[in-house]
DNA sequence: GATGAATGAGGTTTCATTCAT
DNA sequence: AATGAATGAAACCTCATTCAT
């Protein structure tokens, strides 16, 4: 965790952090980012750094929270609360859009969170043992088709979780060109949803 | 490449300096592995690495090909050549299930090929350009599929040859658990496959 | 350039660096000076060299802009303003004078140019092209010295610059001995004063 | 001293070591210089090298030997054992030629020369006290000029033998660009040796 | 005598982190 | 709180030389 004092920092200051840090990071795995890299492009010094953080782990903890909760942020909260009055099949969609709008709006984002997820001695020492809360999540939303009888019943929910989950990325991966993505390309989110009901749906 | 003087030594010393880098590439990322791991571990001195490997990247650039045509070995190259007996969905199921043996055989290759694929910087430095010759393969294989007709004529095979390169990785990541993989666990694999058969089949 | 954290260290300290470096590279070449040394002898942390200089190089190119200016700071310039007032061969006196007083109070400085002057390699890379700027004033005198008459017309002043230029090196390497220079074997000098006015004045 | 192996050696093989060392050593400092780089283009194993020098300094020892032998061997001797039939500036002129034609024939010789002059302490150790032959052959040369009345009596040799020395040297490096030389630039040795005349004769 | 693999000391450089002001 | 200089462990890499075959 930051210290308190990075939080009593004038938000202006901190997001010139944040900012600085998400660069560095997007650009380079956990290992090969600078902490000096971080703090010269924040414009601090580099004894402030630590006088916010603990070490460079602890910055980048930190990072991966702030990305995950903004990341949720674009799921549309009305949908999923009032989930009765769509599909399954509408909700996923939103599910897989929100992914994309994500990515679209935060592309520095992306391959953050795909360095972790490669660095299997890293992810374990943040997240311990439950770090799949996206499936987690998936697994939900599967449950609920499956309880509306749009999806298959005899699916084996962990096993599509986990494909939605990849999928999602990978959706996201296929559209991102050079850090940056064409969101009018409307047509293949259609088409890989259009394969997953396909793949999935009680018939 | 490595040099001349590498491939002289006795077959038993390289392969304990592969198994060496092995070790140590699979559990490190590019940049956290120590060259003088690799060399303690192997049981040479550090001015021996330099004079089989030009440098750090050349050993991995090395382990990387060794790696690709041993996943390669695993498909069944007489089902490839004498595809026409077999069916699309039978070809693809002995794709699948030859990355898992793969996969079984070489628990520690996995992670290698994950923790590149991750480094873009690295990626794009090894291979330039043409980083995608799975999805070609996949491709390759859709466009037979559709030639049958078992596939759906209107499918986007780049978006599919994408999508099912993602599930295979993403398959062996599943069943493995601490560098182990439950073969027996067939069932799992069929029920991927099956979900894939009905998501792209012709209809 | 040395790095703005050098510029800001006490005075006292930075000369420490300085004198340590030119101690290493009096005694050795370029390639044989060891930033170790320098560290070890400035009674500063290895770590530290890499904060204020990029490189070897990077000290090394700041000593040798340091030394021409200090070598430039020891010639008249009362004399070369008001040139006119003095005969051509009293003005060259000056400036063998000046490489002399140099040579003596910096003795150590000599042979880090001339070690320099013999690696081509090093030199090129440091200078590029215009690597002649000490021909460039001797040409400039002996063209003033052409026009007041006192040096023969006919003469070849690239060529004499370079000869000039050569000889004063070769005097300041004569007088020293072992890193020490007798100041008061004036005589010598005005001997080879003398042989030069000879060989190039107008008859 | 080179190994009686390596006197043994067929001529053309130690033709080829000795000009795989000329060519690293012309190009680099003694130190830069690699045995390595040597062995291999003299198309020899590394150790053994070893067989026919103790080591490094050992083939550098003799090489300079040898350039000093080839670089004798230049001076027209008929002239020299004759010397009474010809004027002193006549044998100056023929000395200075050698000079020229020595570089002309051998130019990558010259800077391996150069560079031993720059290394102080590499030259102290190669040739301890006596490392002035080259002054003392023309100290012989102007002491002549002074018995046969042509040289200017007052003169102090050992100042004039340094001069001529280092001009011999300067004369070598002003005509040669790129390690070629042009031999029809007759005009400029003549140039230099009226200058030098002009000086150093009697009036 | 020839070979070429093996060695390890030693060099340069990087960088997270500490610490004095 | 902020600064930025100081540190040193540890990484990569080079190369003369030795040694077993």
């Amino acid at each position: 965790m930051p210290t308190e004092t990075f939080f009593n920092l004038p938000e202006e200051k901190r997001q010139r952090i944040i900012e600085a840090a998400i660069d560095e990071f997007s650009r380079y795995s956990f290992h090969k980012a600078r902490v000096t890299a971080i703090a010269d492009n924040a414009g601090i010094a580099k004894g402030s750094f630590y006088q916010y953080f603990e070490d460079k782990k602890d910055l980048y903890k930190y990072l991966m929270e702030t990305i995950a909760k903004k990341k949720m942020s674009y799921i549309n909260k009305d949908m999923l609360l009032n989930r009765d009055k769509y599909g399954f099949f509408q909700l996923l969609r939103e599910v897989f859009l929100s992914g994309i709008r994500f990515a679209k709006e935060n592309p520095r984002l992306v391959p953050i969170g795909e360095m972790l997820l490669a660095d299997k001695e890293l992810l374990h020492e943040l997240y311990g043992e439950n770090m799949d809360r996206n499936n987690d999540f998936f697994k939900q939303l599967l449950k609920y088709g499956q309880e509306k009888g749009e999806v298959d019943p005899e699916a084996d929910l962990d096993l599509l979780a986990h494909m939605l989950s990849v999928l999602t990325y990978s959706l996201v991966d296929l559209v991102m060109e050079d850090g940056k993505i064409d969101m009018d390309d409307m047509e293949i989110y259609d088409k890989m949803l259009y394969f997953v009901e396909n793949g999935i749906k009680k018939r």
